[in-house]
DNA sequence: ATTATCTATAGATCTATAGATAATGC
DNA sequence: ATTATCTATAGATCTATAGATAATGC
């Protein structure tokens, strides 16, 4: 009923709202969804506080909006796993690059699993439309390759579980990592145990499991 | 400078603090402590919010008592392993104790999840003074394993590191899990994934480490 | 007498809006 | 004319306390 009218963004339009969202990204992925306050993140944005929500219609919205940009970065890694590829250096690399991202991105990872904490409550759309269907995809990838000899056989959801549990725990748990790695030499060997680890788990051959 | 004066609980003290606790770590392992309030606390230990305050001198301090008391509990199975067992078995054992932990008590698992998240705020001074002493010491128990050729030769650190990400990832990523295997069958498959992983991982003379 | 609980409310914090003013684009 | 920003403040939510009343233990 209301002014749903859409013009074309100006260029300080764009700008701002690239900002906000920016500083919302801060702000939520540091204190979650109610421990963020709108003052932090117009602080944060260098706004003040009533321009933020001209910019957009409420704290939802801003959480909403980061969520779902949030959404497209977070599954590229697993959308780029190539069924035509070896299947030994696709999993690899995936569990490479989603370890670079943890890196790069530790706000995009908190601020996900802080949602997905609370229970998914806005995101659990975007898991069934989105992620679902990937998840499922890639699952049956990984089970052909399995079937042809190419990869030990493992339950490929649980590998893809433990791919993202161990890789983004490294952004998640920073806090506890920082108290426990420190003083210790600035090692970088998680690339390498993690490339060790999943290798060895699926390498043909391998696995003896029992019973 | 205050009443410091410590008088023994009476029954009606003991058990309404004990509900006021379960309460809180209903509350804030499900909404973080700037999300969880007093309200959701007092209604869901079915006591008056000014009662609760009768008994806990404010919300932070109930915080912190749920915290402190929580990290008995999740040390628990990495101080329960033993130096002089089976090198493979006591680490398997222990994978498999944290997974349980994870399916029995997922309030718990996100509670700490929660905190760690936001940076330890409050219980930074805990993982220094009780959970780094001991990581410590098992990273040195399990070294020792390796150089007598009874584990393959990984980084400690990143060992223990995967298998808390593994294990809690359960109960923490729980929502998700919940709709990525919907309609599936109920599979207990996590706990043979992780035996064979870590199984593998560890076996010695498996590591062909490159390069 | 002491411990526990209740009603009522103060005071702080936060989201959001109203309404005026300044800046920008034709 | 339209877009963007500011000041001031309403209204909701929350933590915490004051002060009275009820229940319990000697």
């Amino acid at each position: 009923m209301a002014e749903q009218i859409q013009k074309k963004p100006s260029r300080i339009q764009q700008r701002n709202r690239r900002k906000i969202l920016d500083a919302a990204l801060d702000v939520f992925s540091a204190h979650g969804f109610r421990g963020a306050t709108l003052d932090q993140i117009a602080e944060q944005a260098g706004l003040s506080k009533p321009n933020i929500l001209y910019y957009f219609d409420g704290k939802e919205e801003i959480h909403v909006t980061v969520l779902s940009q949030l959404m497209e970065t977070w599954l590229d890694p697993l959308a780029g796993l190539d069924p035509k590829g070896d299947p030994l250096t696709e999993i690899l690399t995936y569990v490479q690059r989603k370890l670079e991202m943890s890196r790069d991105l530790p706000r995009e990872s908190r601020l996900f699993a802080n949602e997905i904490l609370q229970g998914a409550p806005r995101m659990d759309p975007h898991l069934r439309a989105d992620l679902k269907p990937l998840f499922d995809a890639r699952c049956a990838v990984i089970q052909a390759w399995m079937d042809a000899g190419k990869l030990a056989q493992v339950d490929p959801r649980h590998l893809i579980f433990s791919i993202w549990a161990t890789t983004q725990h490294y952004a998640d748990f920073q806090a506890q990592i920082d108290v426990l790695l420190e003083g210790q030499e600035p090692t970088d060997t998680a690339a390498q145990f993690l490339q060790t680890m999943f290798r060895n788990l699926l390498t043909p051959g391998q696995n003896s499991t029992p019973a």
